[in-house]
Formats: C-alpha cells, sequence, structure tokens
DNA sequence: ATTAGGG
DNA sequence: CCCTAAT
C-alpha cells in the first residue's frame, strides 16, 4: 500500500491531462472501405429477405416490418464507427452452434437451419467482399465431418458431434468449468488473490489444450464477448436478422447482441444428481428433454440427452486438413467450456435464479416438472453482455474473473480461473439476466418464456443461427500466413497483473513486466502488454460511457493513471531497474510518502 | 530480441 | 492485434 500512496501523492503533482496521442476510435478509412459493400449487401439482404419471406411460412420469427428497414440497419450501424472484423477472404468461416452428444451411439440430428428464414450477409471490410448466407432452405445436419463441406451451401451443414462420453461424463470438467457450475456454489471465491493455487492447476489444464493448438489453427471465435463477433453479428446480420436485428441495432453500441449463449435452451434427462449436488453432466452446452426416471424417491435423475453449444466461429483455410479442422474445433470447444458457460435452470418455464434453493423446493423433485425442466446457456458470466450497457453504468461489483476470463481463452491464461457467479449473485447475476432479458425475447419466438413451456424447447431462432460465412472471393495467396491471432480480451485478472506491474516496473520494460506477470501466459507478448497499457491508459482516461467491453473496474483505472503519471514524470530519469525483486528503490517513490494528498481511490 | 508508435 | 522502424 506504501507503493500506493506514493504514486497518490505523485499523481497530485504530475500534471496527468496531457496525455499523448489520443487514440483513435474512429475508423473512417474502415468505413470508407465498407461503404460499397455496405451498398451491396444492403440491396443483398432486401432482396434475400423478401424471397426468403415468401418462401417461407413460418415467419413467426420475424418481427413484421423489419425487412423494409433491413438494409438501413445496417447501413446504419456501419456509421457508427464501428469497426469490422472480417473473415478473410481466403478462409472458411463455420459456425458451429451444435454438438450433438447421442447417448446411444445414433446422431442425433441437429436442426441447424430448419425452414427459417434468415437473411445474413458478412461484408469483408478490406476486399469488400459481400458474403451471403441464406438460411433458406432446410439444412440437414450430417454426422460426420467433411473437410470440403464449407462451401456456401454445405457449411450450414456441418455438423459436430460430441462422443457420448465426453458430456453427461464431465469428462471436460475442466477447471474452470468446475468452478463455473455446481461446484461453485458453496464455495465464494474471491478471486483477489489466492488465485495462486487455482492458477496452478489451471495452468496446469491449460498445457493439456496447449497441445491441441496448431499452428495451423487460424482463428477461432467465440461468440462470446470478442468484439469480432459483435461485429461478425452485425455485419452478417448473423445474429436473427430477422427478429432481433433491429433490436440489436437499436441497443447499438450499448450492447452487442450475441445471444446465441443467453439464449441457448436445451432440455435434457436428468439422470444421477442426487440431493443437492445436482448433476455436472451439465457441463453446460444445452440440451435435451429431460425426464425422470423412476428411482429413489429423493432424488432426481436426470439424463442429457444431448448438448447444443452456442455458435463458434471457425475460420480455417480450405488448405487445412481434416485433423487441423477438428483440433480448431476442440480448440474452439475447450475454450469455451472453459470459460464462458452458465447454466439456467428454467422450471415450467420459469427461471430459477435462486441457486440456494433445493430442487424439490423448486418443485423438480416432482416427476410431473421434470418435464418441464429446461436448462438454458447463458454467458459464462458477465462475459460479454454486462459491459456493453452504457446506459446503466453498473459498478461491478466482484467482477475481477468472472466476467473476464469467460471471454476469451481461458485454457490458455495463466489467469484465475473465472469463479463464475460466485458471490455476488445479486449484482452481477441480475444485471446480468437484465441485460439478457430483452434480447431473449427478441430471439425466443415465444414471448415469455416465463409462462410459456416453450421455452423449455429448443429455439428455432436460434437454429437459424448456424450459418457459415463463405467468403466469395477467395484469395489464395498468403494462405498459410499471418492469421490474426484470435483475440483474447485481458481478463480484469489480467489487468491488474499488468497495472501491478507496470507499478513496479515502470512503462518502458515490457519484457520485464512479461516476464514478471505473465510468464506463463504464452499468448500474451510483451508487445501485447505494451498494447494492454496502451489502451488502459486510453480507458481510464475517458468517460465509463466511452469504455466498451468488459468494465476495468475504476480502481485499477486509477491506479493505472497513477502509474502512468507518475513513470510518465520520471521519464528520462533512470527508470529504477535497481534489485531483482522489483523493489522501488528509486528515491522518488519515497518521497512521495510525504505528500500523501488524499487521493483517494 | 526489444521498444515505441502508428495503423 | 498487427506492422515497422529503430535500437
Amino acid at each position: 500500500m506504501v507503493f500506493k500512496r506514493k504514486f497518490d501523492s505523485v499523481s497530485v503533482a504530475f500534471d496527468y491531462p496531457n496525455i499523448p496521442k489520443a487514440p483513435r476510435s474512429c475508423r473512417r478509412k474502415v468505413l470508407e472501405k465498407r461503404t460499397d459493400a455496405m451498398d451491396l449487401l444492403a440491396s443483398l439482404a432486401g432482396k434475400l429477405l423478401e424471397e426468403c419471406e415468401s418462401s417461407s411460412a413460418s415467419s413467426n420469427a420475424f418481427e413484421g416490418n423489419n425487412h423494409e428497414n433491413f438494409g438501413k440497419e445496417i447501413k446504419q450501424e456501419d456509421d457508427q464507427g464501428n469497426s469490422v472484423s472480417r473473415p478473410t477472404a481466403y478462409e472458411k468461416t463455420c459456425v458451429v452452434n451444435s454438438f450433438s452428444f447421442p447417448d446411444d451411439g445414433i446422431l442425433e440430428r441437429t436442426p441447424v437451419c430448419e425452414t427459417k428464414n434468415v437473411k445474413s450477409e458478412g461484408v469483408s471490410e478490406e476486399a469488400g467482399d459481400v458474403i451471403v448466407n441464406t438460411g433458406c432452405g432446410q439444412v440437414e445436419a450430417t454426422g460426420g465431418l467433411v473437410t470440403d463441406t464449407c462451401n456456401l451451401e454445405n457449411a450450414t451443414a456441418l455438423g459436430v458431434q460430441f462422443p457420448k462420453s465426453v458430456s453427461v461424463d464431465g469428462d471436460l470438467k475442466s477447471p474452470s468449468c468446475v468452478n463455473g457450475s455446481l461446484a461453485r456454489q458453496g464455495n465464494h471465491t474471491n478471486l483477489g488473490r489466492d488465485d495462486d493455487e487455482k492458477l496452478y492447476s489451471y495452468q496446469k489444464f491449460s498445457n493439456k489444450f496447449k497441445s491441441y493448438r496448431s499452428p495451423t489453427v487460424r482463428r477461432i471465435r467465440k461468440s462470446l464477448s470478442s468484439k469480432y463477433w459483435k461485429q461478425m453479428a452485425k455485419d452478417l446480420g448473423h445474429y436473427r436478422a430477422d427478429v432481433g436485428m433491429k433490436a440489436l441495432y437499436r441497443k447499438r453500441k450499448s450492447c452487442y447482441g450475441y445471444n446465441a449463449w443467453q439464449r441457448e435452451t436445451v432440455y435434457k434427462r436428468i439422470r444421477s444428481p442426487d440431493r443437492s449436488s445436482v448433476v455436472t453432466s451439465d457441463g453446460g452446452i444445452s440440451s435435451g428433454s429431460v425426464s425422470k426416471l423412476p428411482e429413489k424417491r429423493d432424488s432426481v435423475k436426470l439424463s442429457i440427452k444431448s448438448f447444443r453449444i452456442p455458435e463458434l466461429f471457425i475460420e480455417v483455410p480450405e488448405t487445412a486438413t481434416v485433423g487441423s479442422l477438428k483440433r480448431t474445433v476442440m480448440e474452439a470447444v475447450s475454450v469455451l467450456l472453459s470459460g464462458g458457460i452458465r447454466v439456467g435452470v428454467v422450471v415450467h418455464g420459469k427461471k430459477v435464479r435462486d441457486d440456494k434453493k433445493t430442487l424439490s423446493q423448486t418443485g423438480i423433485s416432482c416427476e410431473e416438472n421434470l418435464t418441464n425442466l429446461g436448462f438454458t446457456l447463458e454467458p459464462g458470466s458477465s462475459k460479454v453482455p454486462v459491459p456493453l450497457c452504457s446506459e446503466d453504468p453498473v459498478v461491478p461489483i466482484n467482477p475481477p474473473n468472472l466476467s473476464e476470463r469467460s471471454a476469451a481463452s481461458p485454457m490458455l491464461d495463466t489467469e484465475t480461473p473465472q469463479a463464475d457467479d460466485v458471490t455476488n449473485p445479486g449484482n452481477i447475476v441480475d444485471n446480468n439476466h437484465l441485460e439478457l432479458v430483452p434480447y431473449q425475447r427478441e430471439i425466443s419466438v415465444d414471448e415469455e418464456p416465463s409462462s410459456d413451456t416453450r421455452a423449455l424447447v429448443p429455439l428455432p431462432a436460434l437454429e437459424v443461427e448456424a450459418l457459415a460465412v463463405v467468403p466469395l472471393n477467395q484469395k489464395p495467396k498468403r494462405t498459410e500466413l499471418a492469421q490474426r491471432r484470435t483475440r483474447r480480451p485481458f481478463s480484469v485478472t489480467e489487468v491488474e497483473a499488468l497495472v501491478q506491474a507496470v507499478e513496479e516496473l515502470g512503462t518502458g520494460r515490457w519484457r520485464d513486466v512479461k516476464l514478471r506477470a505473465f510468464e506463463s501466459a504464452d499468448h500474451r507478448t510483451y508487445v501485447d502488454l505494451k498494447d494492454k497499457w496502451k489502451t488502459l491508459v486510453h480507458t481510464a482516461s475517458i468517460s465509463p460511457q466511452q469504455r466498451r467491453g468488459e468494465p476495468v473496474p475504476q480502481e485499477l483505472l486509477d491506479r493505472v493513471l497513477r502509474a502512468y503519471g507518475y513513470w510518465s514524470q520520471r521519464q528520462g530519469k533512470h527508470q529504477g531497474r535497481g534489485g531483482g525483486g522489483g523493489a522501488h528503490k528509486d528515491p522518488d517513490m519515497n518521497r512521495g510518502r510525504a505528500l500523501e494528498a488524499g487521493v483517494s481511490v
């Protein structure tokens, strides 16, 4: 704390305000480039919509008059200044949104895209390609993976299935999963410090997965928090172009919609839990139907017939091997499982939020109810959704791990496993719900999930999302070359570590920062850290309303500014390298003490 | 290999 | 995050 105070005092004197280069938040260029594509896209979208509409009888997913505005909406969004993440032309992008875990070895057909009307288009910002995915028509999920299925017509049909063993048995229980679901209930972890242990096991676990990583893997995008995804959703219209889109745009930058997660409803058959420990089998992904099997009276048995995972964006070059595709999917799934999901329980269409209630109290023990027992998938924690709404600057209370980790690549991080809804169910969880609820409605076919049993059934609308994006304009060139790394938003925990390190080491020794705080985080290079710091400084200097992504605790941002000011001030001076161990031997540090201004954090 | 900055 | 220039 001494250290902190020093900074405090320093900051008082330091004229922080004049921050260097104002980060550019808008990318004109991009917008310009995209203009053409957007126009084209808009028109295509319109046509597509009309066609689909007329050819499909079940258009209940539509909100009626959205069509007309479709194109406009897109453009509008475009004008918002959002940059776009697009699939590279030569890559194939597939969206995997469902995995089957057949109980009996029989592939369960995963209706990816029934007769839904979907108009999605994607734009490749750079190439200006327009990608149109038709959701019209039915798609039959195939059981096996076919490499060359990634073309416009087939991509949608690409099916992935999980061996039964993986699912129910909980073999996939990753540290985070464990923490994330049931196991976590009684164990309120404070993410702050004692993460070490968890960290270790976590890392250990992570390493297992690292082996799965293939250099050829191009890009995996989880629908979660990634900005990419958000963009995707928007640009592709992908997400519920029909229904949710409008709302989505309405909310605009404040809330991105990638609801696939939030509302993956599933049903399952429950088969084994005993009282308070509700099966772990629900690793989280989705569901099947639930039915009670005659057993002991005081126990509830459920068997999960199948899970559906939220969408996954996977991009691999056409030249990729089946093996690499598998690895890619594996990685995506691993990441997904490790952090991002939370299971919701729905009984009779009503969501049961009180985790402390017993099953019997909830009515789950009744056989009849099992029929109406459903599970939903939601973002692991505060993942993406929460952060986005600028309107209600809800101060994240225990945000630390929860939120972040789920974001992107838990598996590979050094970080702490996120503790899902841990202790503060009240706040965060509720907030999430508030945010999520609106979406759910828009997405789901039924209006009131709470009163409609249908909520237990997989929402058809969601299935529509199983779209695959295939760039029309192939660009064989730098095929194997640099693919952008998968985006991995820094978790709050990471930010904390970064800030801590910078406070101690200064802003010009990224290499050291890396070694000190991210040595085991292979995916965080010192450049990444430097970049992150850059953005942190920026973030800290703008109003909370302008911030995006998962919120970083103000406390941390304050520290960022102080450290920034402190180290800027002493620029030129020897950067107090001093002894190992990062002790602050610099005299200035002590000087600060006396000043002790009352900067409260 | 690192650092610093623009993109 | 990527890319480059400069160390």
